[in-house]
RNA sequence: GGGCGAUUAGCUCAGUUGGCUAGAGCACCUGGUUUACACCCAGGGGGUCACAGGUUCGAAUCCUGUAUCGCCCACCA
């Protein structure tokens, strides 16, 4: 081995050399277990930063633990570039719209200006170590996930999953399209609160107090609470709004008699209450507003084609004029609003598809129940998304780029014409269907316009990676898949809609496990954003300075589940663990030149202290099996640093030094060198085997250098991740007689120090008094070795162990 | 308003089912050029575990309440 390990430098070879040994391979034609990855596709849209390496890293640990396990891992990678994000940079790169393009041409532009970040991504995430099969990745806005999208829809509109109605839905006259549930924001706007004065027929006075006045020429009527007596005059009465409608009063007891005025006006539609009560009461809608957020229907020359925030101001002026305005008090108040724009939302009816989910609502909490959660608690935002759903999930967009809804419509029945699945995908807008129903010409059809929502093809990444309905369909082996990685902060949507696919598709759940990751925060309660520009630094960076390996180290602090503030000091940390493992594996094996592991010694020859650093070695194994099998990549690191660190090189090499070096000075010598070598040599490839899914680099350095020579596999990756069981009659009580050992050791350093000696000083004698002189006894080799004194008398004497010292 | 989580050393965080004297790294102090490593080794200082009650032989851990913070959701007339 050589003296010094640079990963500058070992890295980029050691990733070379398993892209060509194709050591990360997904084997489709293995009969072993197969552990298969559900991979977030990430947004291709430029920035890569900590945060991703955190998740993803979390991910690929178990990805390399699995396959130490023996299992047929299937780790893909994906690339979202289907969503909003994609093609807003996609039309800035080309200088067009994507409205100026056909939706084929551009999901082709969009792969060509992607292409580059996928390749960014790829170097990055190959920079990391991260054992990918890059063969199976996919991209969202490719052909064959067009296909797969399409033919979901098409199953589910056979199956009558899926519907068109001519529901009110959420709309933003922004975008011009739906939104579903998910993509709504809260937002603090500044408004006014206006006291607008109805009167009745009998005329008698009223005050309805609203934020939206320009609805007023959509009142349908007027709503007081069933048990308000302030008002109950007036109920069964028709009252005349400003504007000269006469619309009735009637009760609700959805009313809240302590906002506004106690009494509402129900207009179609100010919010999603009025959608309620239209329904509740029979009422018939007035739509007065047009997709593009103008009025229209309202009566009045005044109003019809103003914009919503002019109509508003308008009305306000004619109310004002006609004296009914009696107040304006300006609020702030929480909106709804288009997360992708921050327009305020409206609620439309137009047509729309929509999957039912509503009347589903317990069988998606069922399958919930069936998955693990990774942590626990995470299951109950879930829980608590789907109990709370209002609407079914609205999947068409009025947009013109995404994946085309594959539908025709006959203009004489109404009927819809559908492509074969074998034809898919299909652009309707571009091509005409294969077979035109009866009597029917080109000229009485007409293509669906709409796109899907970008979420009704991301819930599909299950399908995607099985390739679902391809002639190569995997389904039968890779689904449900193993293992679902992804953020707290998406659970309602991704976890949810793929949750929703899966039930409805298969009948299943779409996975065993789900592991929610926090989010790496900059400072102290401080998202990273690009907007704030507060990643101080770059992932490559931060793999230049301190190395990749160093980076997935800090990467394995994390706590599932949980944010955590980023600090540079962990991967400072991470740095100094892969230059202490190489250390000592450099030191240990370089008293092992002569050593060959035919000639290990049978565990129970060795001495106490080699068998004592094997018994510890074992249970260390243990509990990072246990730890990494539940995702709890913490206590893994923990407790292999806790073995590694302290117990091995900080105590055990201490020891079995001197007899390493100077095997004469002992009486059998050479047998107490055998037996310290063995431990050595076992304690070495366990420990690089057990840190490689942590320190992919580092510990595939060692075994390369050295391991190699002796065992079959061309990767440490490709090994079996040690699992130990010794007999345990060998020296049962080893660990609590090496304590006494160790709280000798910890006095006579503690006197070196206090004393200003060197730990190499070497002693005259020590008198040690102990609980037990047999036991302490039988280390006395390693005692004299360990201290550097020339004798050592033990008396018995119950308690901690006490030492006095002759220099 | 509902749900979930958090509050432990100056800083960043561990602390498994309640159990020896509450841990780690960094920072701080003292000592050591030890033939693996100064990216190291040894020793040390530093915490009323947010607060108040309760259960228990025993509570950072379980229960109740309070405060502060974060996330998710709801409210929007």
């Amino acid at each position: 081995m050589s003296q010094k390990y640079i990963p500058q430098e070992a890295e980029a070879l050691l990733q070379k050399f398993w892209e060509e040994e194709k050591i990360y391979a997904y084997d489709p034609k293995s009969d072993k277990e197969i552990f298969s990855i559900d991979t977030p596709p990430p947004t291709v849209s430029g920035s890569i930063h900590i945060g991703h390496i955190f998740s993803y890293t979390q991910t690929e640990v178990t990805a390399r633990f699995q396959r130490m396990l023996g299992k047929n891992v299937f780790y893909p990678f994906g690339f979202d570039d289907n969503g909003l994000p994609t093609e807003r940079l996609v039309e800035k790169r080309i200088g067009k719209k994507a409205s100026e393009l056909e939706r084929k041409d551009f999901a082709d532009q969009c792969l060509t200006v992607t292409a580059e970040y996928r390749e960014a991504y790829k170097i990055l995430w190959q920079s990391m170590g991260m054992s990918v099969d890059w063969s199976l990745a996919y991209s969202t806005v490719s052909e064959e996930t067009q296909r797969i999208s399409q033919l979901s829809f098409l199953r589910l509109l056979k199956d009558k999953e899926v519907e068109q109605k001519n529901a009110a839905a959420l709309f933003c006259p922004e975008c011009q399209t739906s939104v579903a549930q998910a993509e709504v924001d809260d937002a603090e706007k500044d408004s006014f609160f206006h006291d607008i004065r109805f009167t009745t027929e009998t005329n008698e006075d009223f005050i309805i107090a609203t934020t939206r006045p320009e609805m007023l020429p959509a009142c349908l009527c007027v709503f007081v609470h069933p048990n308000d007596e302030r008002f109950a005059h007036l109920v069964g009465k028709n009252a005349v709004t400003p504007l000269g409608t006469s619309v009735p009063i009637l009760t609700d007891d959805l009313v809240d008699p302590e906002k506004g005025s106690g009494l509402v006006m129900c207009c179609s539609y100010g919010d999603e209450t009025d959608l309620l009560w239209v329904k509740k009461h029979d009422l018939t809608e007035k739509i007065i507003l047009t997709k593009t957020g103008h009025m229209k229907n309202t009566g009045r020359d005044d109003l019809d084609g103003l914009y919503l925030k002019k109509a508003r101001k308008v009305i306000v002026e004619i109310l004002k004029d006609h004296g009914s305005l009696v107040e304006s008090k300006p609020i702030k108040h929480a909106v709804k609003v288009h997360e992708r724009c921050g327009t305020p939302m409206e609620i439309l009816p137009i047509p729309q598809w929509f999957i039912g989910i509503l009347e589903r609502k317990q069988e998606f909490l069922d399958i919930a129940d069936e998955v693990n959660w990774y942590p626990e608690y995470m299951k109950s935002r879930y829980v608590q998304w789907v109990e709370n759903l209002k609407w079914d999930w609205a999947i068409s967009r009025q947009r013109f780029f995404g994946v085309s809804i594959p539908v025709w419509h006959s203009k004489i029945t109404g009927e819809y014409i559908l492509p074969e699945e074998s034809d898919l995908p299909v652009d309707p807008l571009k091509q005409a269907p294969k077979n035109l129903p009866e009597g029917h010409t080109l000229e009485d059809i007409y293509p669906d316009p709409d796109v899907l929502d970008t979420w009704a093809t991301s819930s599909l990444t299950p399908e995607i990676n099985a390739k679902w309905g391809a002639e190569d369909d995997r389904s039968d082996k890779i689904l449900p898949m193993s293992m679902r990685p992804q953020a707290h902060d998406i659970i309602r949507t991704w976890a949810f809609y793929t949750i929703v696919k899966s039930k409805l598709h298969h009948g299943r759940k779409p996975w065993n496990d789900i592991v929610i990751s926090g989010h790496v925060l900059a400072g102290k309660k401080e998202k990273i954003s690009k907007s704030k520009g507060n990643a101080k630094t770059t992932p490559e960076e931060l793999i230049n300075k301190y190395s990749a390996d160093a980076v997935r180290y800090w990467a394995m602090g994390g706590t599932l589940g949980k944010d955590i503030v980023f600090d540079e000091q962990e991967i400072a940390k991470g740095k100094k663990l892969v230059n202490k493992v190489w250390n000592a594996s450099n030191f240990a094996l370089q008293n092992l030149e002569e050593f060959h592991p035919e000639n290990l010694m049978e565990l129970s020859q060795r001495e106490p202290s080699d068998i004592w650093v094997m018994k510890r070695l074992e249970k260390t194994a243990t509990k990072m099996k246990q730890h990494l099998s539940d995702f709890q990549f913490h206590h893994a690191r923990q407790v292999f640093e806790d073995f590694f660190w302290t117990d091995f090189c900080d105590n055990y090499l201490e020891i079995v030094k001197t007899r390493m070096y100077q095997p004469e000075a002992f009486e059998n010598g050479a047998q107490k060198k055998l037996s310290a070598q063995s431990s050595v040599y076992e304690c070495i490839f366990t420990i690089i085997k057990l840190l490689a899914p942590f320190m992919p680099h580092v510990t595939e350095q060692v075994y390369q250098s050295y391991f190699k020579q002796f065992e079959s596999e061309k990767s440490i990756h490709l090994c079996l991740y040690p699992v130990l069981s010794f007999d345990k009659n060998i020296l049962p009580e080893v660990e609590s007689d090496m304590e006494m050992f160790l709280e000798l050791i910890n006095l006579v350093r503690k006197y070196k120090t206090e004393n200003q000696l060197k730990l190499s000083e070497e002693l005259k004698s020590l008198q040690v008094t102990a609980p037990s002189v047999e036991k302490l006894s039988a280390f006395m080799d390693d005692i004299k070795g360990v201290t550097k004194a020339k004798a050592c008398d033990i008396l018995q004497k119950d308690g901690d162990v006490e030492l006095k010292v002759e220099r």
